[in-house]
DNA sequence: TATACATATTCTCATATGTGCATATGTGCA
DNA sequence: TGCACATATGCACATATGAGAATATGTATA
């Protein structure tokens, strides 16, 4: 019950929210999820520790960069980023981090550059 | 994007999670709520207008009674709500409010007695 | 080893949120 | 009208949580 209730404490953050919806659909590193979603880097770290802590992600170092993904154990999660996947237009945010995502490679080597927020 | 992280909030606290996970079987009064989750008559009260607040119950009063209905617009709700029921064995509490559910007729006309939560 | 860069963590602060208690409001009935 | 009961709300308080800035840690490379 409280694992039930903390996934969606953790669902309930939207920066969180942002970095679940990137991961469900492929592994990235911190200074891509800043990047691409215009957030600063300790914040994006802090979301994913916490994510961490709850055992949702995975962290995996390649050489500079720490990528992340997605563990595929949650069904409770999993079903909730299906949801909002399939439904993704109702939310422009979420449509826009979608077309950046799209640029991933960009944000890698400019780290911690330009994130206002 | 909003009502989203929203409805995850509204989620992830324990008293309304169970109150839902009810409401998501059927209509239910806050006496017989307040009865079965063992949980004071303020507390479901609060939580059932924070739900209310934020459009996902209807209240509709019969006599001494005010009985809430879940609303079946949000989709992200009602799959979170069905994948918790496909899984409720796994949390006892829930487990325990599905076997009150069955008295609930008990709970009528004995409501703000012996809630000591 | 020094430097640059990626990531994690710490600290302080403001704010949000839940809680219990008391009380107000609303309803039906004697 | 007065009373009993169901429900809603206000208040005071403790706690949790997110935010930004600064800084620490870790890694690669010159």
């Amino acid at each position: 019950m409280n694992q039930l209730v903390n996934i969606f404490k953790l669902l309930s953050d939207e920066t969180r929210l942002r970095i679940l919806v990137l991961l469900y659909q492929q592994d990235l590193c911190v200074c891509q999820l800043s990047g691409i979603l215009d957030v600063s880097q300790p914040k994006i770290s802090k979301g994913l520790s916490k994510l961490r802590d709850m055992n949702l992600v995975l962290d995996k170092r390649k050489e500079k960069f720490v990528f992340y993904s997605l563990k595929n154990e949650n069904s409770i999660l999993l079903n909730s980023l299906k949801n909002i996947s399939d439904t993704l237009d109702f939310y422009p945010q979420l449509v826009m981090d979608q077309s950046r995502l799209v640029e991933k490679e960009k944000y890698l080597n400019q780290c911690c550059v330009d994130s206002n927020e």
